[in-house]
DNA sequence: CGGATTTGACCTGCGC
DNA sequence: GCGCAGGTCAAATCCG
């Protein structure tokens, strides 16, 4: 009619001021060692119990592959979301950040019993994954069992070969404030999952007990972390996740 | 036919 | 204050 047609975003009803900032994230590393298993269509993270679609894609500065948007369809409330990215440096390590919190119960939680993962490396990962955001306590717990070998708890049962930096996800000490989580989640489909999870003491304190119980913040720690809270492009991330990082973890595993 | 995916454009936030 | 990059929405297209 008159003046300028609005547009698409300007007709947006105001539903919350999109802050940049973070809320709540989640950083999970997948690495996905067969490429294209046949499992998904070429490429892509694996799946999980939650559906995703895809509402946008970017590519991202630095790095030679986009970021993909993807947002809960589970639940039509749900404002769950997540973006996945692959390695600059690695096509094959797929980091998938999870932002918001699923306001719907798990849609395999309930369904999915003692499925043995192991007979399904993908399913495995599924279980643990998305739980991260929403409820990193129950889902991790019941499925990170992993975890609970994993050497950051256990620094008799694991060689001393990797450094502790990588094994004690330390991150709240430093970002107490910061209500984010980092997970790190191993995925070979080979071996299986491995998953290493550290959520900064926030809400979630029940849950972080389980990876900052034994271990205390160390100013190394902190540092490394600090660059990977960060995760300004996962390049710097890479270069010891796909030098040594993924390479000893997948050897540390304890399959 | 319905749902999901893809692509382009626009807006917001952050850094310089 | 300007520019860059990231993030989201909407329309079109494709697949099941």
């Amino acid at each position: 009619m008159d003046g300028p047609l609005p547009t698409k975003q300007d007709l947006k009803p105001i539903q919350e001021p999109k802050k940049r900032k973070v809320l709540q994230k989640s950083v999970v590393t997948l690495r996905v060692e067969a490429e294209g298993g046949g499992r998904q269509k070429g490429e892509g993270p694996p799946p999980d119990q939650w559906s995703w679609r895809k509402y946008g894609q970017k590519p991202i500065k630095g790095s030679p592959y986009p970021r993909g948007y993807y947002r809960c369809s589970t639940s039509k409330g749900c404002s769950a979301k997540k973006q996945v990215e692959r390695c600059s440096t690695d096509g094959s390590i797929f980091i998938i950040t999870y932002s918001s919190t699923h306001n719907h119960p798990d849609p395999e939680l309930h369904t999915t019993n003692p499925t043995t993962p192991q007979n399904h490396p993908t399913q495995a990962l599924l279980s643990t994954t998305p739980t991260s955001p929403n409820h990193p306590v129950q889902s991790t717990q019941n499925n990170i069992k992993q975890e609970d070998h994993l050497p950051s708890e256990d620094p008799n049962s694991q060689p001393p070969t990797n450094s502790s930096h990588e094994t004690t996800t330390n991150e709240n000490s430093m970002m107490e404030e910061e209500p984010e989580k980092t997970s790190e989640l191993l995925f070979d489909e080979k071996d299986g999952p491995h998953e290493m999870m550290t959520f900064p003491t926030t809400s979630t304190s029940t849950s972080t007990s389980i990876a900052t119980a034994s271990t205390p913040p160390k100013s190394e720690e902190n540092d490394f972390f600090d660059e990977l809270g960060e995760l300004p492009t996962c390049s710097s991330f890479t270069s010891w996740v796909g030098g040594n990082f993924f390479d000893e973890r997948a050897l540390l595993l304890p399959s």
